[in-house]
Formats: C-alpha cells, structure tokens, sequence
DNA sequence: CTGAAAGCGCTTACAG
DNA sequence: CTGAAAGCGCTTACAG
C-alpha cells in the first residue's frame, strides 16, 4: 500500500469546497468567534474531510511572525540542558510554537549556526550556557529578536536572563563541609578557563573556605571530557599535595562519582574517611554508595521561565522582570 | 546601548542597493556560477554592509522546500538519543538544513507535537526510538513527508530505518556470559510492554539462554522510571527466585550500575562472586568498578545515516537503501 | 549574463 | 458576520 502523494489541500481548496472565501476559513482557525457557529461548523468538518494542515509557512510569511523559538545548546548530553530544553519545548509547543534546534559546543560553530537560524526568522532565542563570542552577541544584538540567556543569573549579555548563583550555590555546599567539621578540602573543577560557569562555582567554594580560615588553594581541574575519571584525578593530585585531605567539593556530580567510586577502590568509607559533595544531582547521585549530597537544581523550570519570558516580550512587547531567579536547594545524603 | 530596531533589509532593499534586479541577488546566494563574477562582488558587499540575511521563510514558501526536517524524541534524557540528535544535526547543518525539534513521551503527545510539526511543511521527518501509534504512522503517510526511523533495522513503518538488531546485539552479549562459564543467569528488563525495543534484547538474551540449554526464565522488569535502583531490584527478585544466580545480564546500563551498586553495599566480587553485562556503553560504563562489560551502539552514526538517507531522498527523490544497519561492538571490561 | 512577471499560501486592514 | 484586494519576500520558468 503506496502512500498516496497528491498535494495537500490548500486554504483555498478548503474555501471552494465549504463554499466560503478563504478569509472565512483564516478567520475560523484564528478568530473563531469573528464566524458564525454553523459556518465554522461547516469549514471544520470540511477541512477534517479533506486532511487540510494550514501551511503554517506561509502564515509565518504574511503574519512576520514564525511561532518558531530558536535554541542553541553547548551539549545535548548534558543532562541540565537536556532538562531546560525539556521545559522550554512543552511550554512552547502547548503555545503553538516550535523550537528550531542546534547544538554548537564552540564559538565558531555557535556563529556559523546562529547564522543559519537567523536566515528562518524565529520569534525568539534561548541561549543554555553562558560563554558567547562577541559575534554571536552582536548578530543577535542586531537581528533584533528577543533572546533569554539560561543558566544566567544577572547581567544579559542582550536581552534577558533566568537562572540562579553559581557561586551562592557552591559557596554553600562547601559551608556545609566546614560545618561538618572538615578542615581540609580540595575543589575539583574543570579546566575551561573561559568558562565563566566553572569560574563562578570555584570563586564560591574558595569563598566558604576563606570565611571559614581555611586554605583555599587546594584546587585541581581537569579537563570537561574526563568525565567520570575527573574525580580520580583531583583526588590523586591533591592527596599528594595535601596528604591530610578530607573531602572534595565537587563542579559536578560525574565528578563527585568519580571521586566515591576511588574511594570504593580504595576500600575508604565514606563520610567517615572521605567525604564527597556533588552539584546537579543527576540520577546517578541518589544511586551511587552511599548517595551523593548535591546542588539540586531546577533545569525544567529554568526552561519553563525562559519559555514564558520570551512568549510575554514577543506578544506584548516587554517583560515583567528581564531576569528572574529560580532556586536550587541542597540535597542532603551520605557523602558527607 | 539600546539594540537598534529597524527592520531587516529584504532582496529588494539589497538589489536596489546594488543596481541589479531581486532575481539577480537570488541568483548570486544560489546559483553563483550564473552570476558575473563582478556583479557578484558587488551584491556580495553590499549584502554585507546591509547585514543583509536572506529570509529562509520566504524563500521556503516559494521555493516549496523549507529546509527544515522534523526530529521526533520520546526523551533527550537518553543519551543514545542525545548522540543521535547531534550526528543528525551536524550533518544537517553543515547542509544547510535545520532542525525541528519536539519530545513526545507518550502516543497521544505524539500526534498533537506531529500535527504542529506537520504544519511547518518539513522536508523531512526522524523519529527516534521504536513505537508509534496507528494515528501518527497514518499523519506521516498522508503527509508524503519522507520519514526514517532510527533504532530500528528493519521493516521501515512507512519509509525507512536505520539502526541494528537489538536481538542480537543482546543475544551475544548473553552468549558471551555463557561461554565464560555462568549457568545461572538473570535478565534485568524494563516494564513497558509495548515497547519493542526492550522486547527484542530479552528475546535475545534467552535465545542464548535456549541455546545454551539453561533456564530462560529467569526474567525480572523494572519500570522505566526506576533508573539505577532496578539493578538493586532485579538483583534481589531474581536471587529469591533462584539463590545459585551467578549473572545478571541487563536491559541498560543503568541498570547494570546499579546492579554493580548493590553489589558493593553486599561486599561482593565482581566478576568473582557476581556477573553483569551491561547495554548502551554509556560514560559510566567504563567508570563504575569494576569497569562493565557492554554493548556499544553508535548513536551519532545512526543520525549521521539517517540524515544522509533523508537528504538523498528529498533531493533526488529515491534512496539507495530504504534499510541501513549500523555495527554494534562489544566492549570487555571487567564486570564479566 | 540579466530582468519583468507570476505565484507560493497565507494574513491584514478595510469595506460592505 | 463575510469577502475582494493587496502584500509578506522570496523563486521559478521564460524572455531577451
């Protein structure tokens, strides 16, 4: 059974066979209550007759506005992204919009690609992540569209902003550390240096310790595709600087798991020996012996808040509040 | 510094510009080899000093291909799914093609994301991971948008597929536990019964189980949503089934993570006292002590063939292959 | 190599 | 409540 191709229907096929003007049948999808109810009734039964999808490009054209939100993420295999991108899309495709996706994890690629998204005139643009090349910024900037950066909490490179404090949230974890009693605690982060979101986490942490009296130099990061083994490597690297170590602070939860699975080959016990402190509280956090205590934060809603900020300044043409917080909270196990 | 607002130049602004006709602006962005080569430079700066940005909506509407192909997700979550997306993207981008994005969890958020998606007259459609409703397959036919499904390797629903067997690649790994001399072997699943996909890898683990001539039965499902906590659970289901359990063979890595967990918290050996096998090869798969045995899949290169697929369809209008299967390898670590 | 004309399938004021 | 007209910004044959 072939797929029969005969061309879709258009409005003015649907008009002719319903016996109205395709003004009529514009107004039944999008005004409905500007018709009356036995005509619509009419158009509605017609179109479901014929299988008629309004050509929603040709509705982007005439109306100059595409319904269509642009997002640009770093990484799909982040699992925070993943997660805003999560909320975002819902609350959009709930609105009657759709989101034109591209991942570009460097600058060059992020220009080449915003370029390409640029072409297909989208309503709005979410940025994830916080590193943009000036470029990127100025072609943004000119374009014209309204554009939410997530993962942000304060000064829009352009437009808006949603998120929460990198360095409150790391800066907290770590005080929770120094309460437990420790004394000597490394950070473990990652080695982009123009990574403004890694920057932030560790000015945080070193915060804690130098409120606290404490070295704050025990620092080692690795590089952001060791992933798991990053743990391993922080905790090599700093024993040996600092034989006397009583846990690690960690930039993420991959990393802190990588940090308890060395204590496991270690035979040490966790907290009692080695104490662990995670960020993002991914999955793997509530799993792994004896559960991780983590920064929970809220990607969805980060997604959601950029959603609703964006469709607000496209339809109305400002926003409440071009940055808006969303918190995250600690998540309390047995790794420290 | 308050973005400047004006609206964006249009071809006409641009040939006016330059001195030539709209159609000859066309010409130099598509076809330049029928453009000289002098008036080319010229339109080319002038596009430039206008920030001149060609709009894709309308040259959509006229030329009747919009350049976008839809990507239909059950979860970004998964990160074989997420590997997909980026093969699948890369390619499209750098072919000037852009993606539409939507996640659908379940059937009837399926048929609602495709009929917005539909309305964008995308040049084409991958759907990702293995079940459909009648209702959505029937959208698609009636579209004649070409439609590849990924994961899959055979028996296209309506177009094509690209993927691998997952009977296999579970009926080997199953086999490989055998031959290492384990009789008493469980397999860890997961609870949706329609979903194909989980289906196929138990039929394979017990073919294996069949051949060997042990029990077969010796099957535990967990809810999807269980994550790493169905190894625990599997693990201690099966061994009351059957206390000689030697092996567990896994839905998931997930799964096996968390089987290996729990073989911590006993104080059990790996592969010594306990074997797993995992599926998926995902970044813990080499991280969790002991290191797990799995099944690799490729997904960014099931993107990769599934974009090629699609491209070669739209623009020629036939295919060499309506099926293409992507290896799977099987990596040996330590958990068997 | 270059251009005038028609058209893609809708929506937007504006009349009736 | 309904419709005829113009237009959104491109591309597609077709002439010159």
């Amino acid at each position: 059974m072939k797929a029969e191709r005969r061309p879709r229907a258009t409005m003015a096929d649907l008009a002719a066979a319903a016996g109205v003007s395709p003004m009529t049948v514009s107004n039944c999808f999008k005004h409905p209550d500007k018709v009356q109810a036995a005509t619509r009734k009419k158009v509605l039964e017609t179109a479901a007759a014929l299988g008629y999808v309004p050509n929603l490009i040709a509705s982007s054209l005439a109306s100059g506005n595409s319904r269509m939100i642009a997002a640009l993420v770093p990484s799909l295999r982040n699992s925070n992204y993943a997660r805003t991108l999560k909320g975002l899309g819902d609350h959009l495709h709930n609105r009657g919009y759709e989101l034109l996706l591209a991942e570009a994890d460097h600058p060059a690629r992020e220009e080449k690609v915003l370029r390409g998204l640029l072409g297909r005139r989208p309503a709005g643009i979410v940025m994830t992540g916080g590193e943009h090349s000036e470029l990127s910024i100025e072609l943004i900037r000119q374009s014209g569209v309204p554009v939410v950066e997530t993962w942000r909490h304060a000064r829009p490179s352009v437009d808006m902003a949603v998120g929460f404090s990198l360095f409150d949230a790391a800066r907290d974890i770590a005080h929770m550390m120094v309460r437990k009693g420790l004394r000597h605690i490394g950070w473990a982060g990652h080695d982009e240096p123009a990574s403004e979101r890694y920057v932030q986490r560790q000015l945080g942490f070193q915060q804690a310790m130098s409120d606290a009296g404490l070295r704050a130099d025990l620092v080692f990061l690795a590089p952001e595709s060791s992933g798991f083994a990053g743990g391993r490597l922080a905790m090599e690297a700093l024993l040996r600087q600092e034989p006397r170590l009583q846990g690690l602070c960690c930039v993420t939860d991959v990393m802190a798991a990588g940090a308890l699975f060395e204590c496991m080959r270690r035979g040490w016990s966790v907290p009692e020996r080695f104490s662990v402190a995670g960020y993002g509280d991914y999955e793997i956090a509530a799993e792994v012996p004896p559960g991780l205590t983590t920064v929970k934060t809220n990607g969805a809603e980060i997604g959601r808040a950029a959603a609703e900020m964006l469709l607000q300044k496209i339809e109305t043409g400002h926003v409440e509040s071009a940055v808006r917080q969303i918190p995250y909270e600690i998540v309390i196990r047995h790794s420290l």
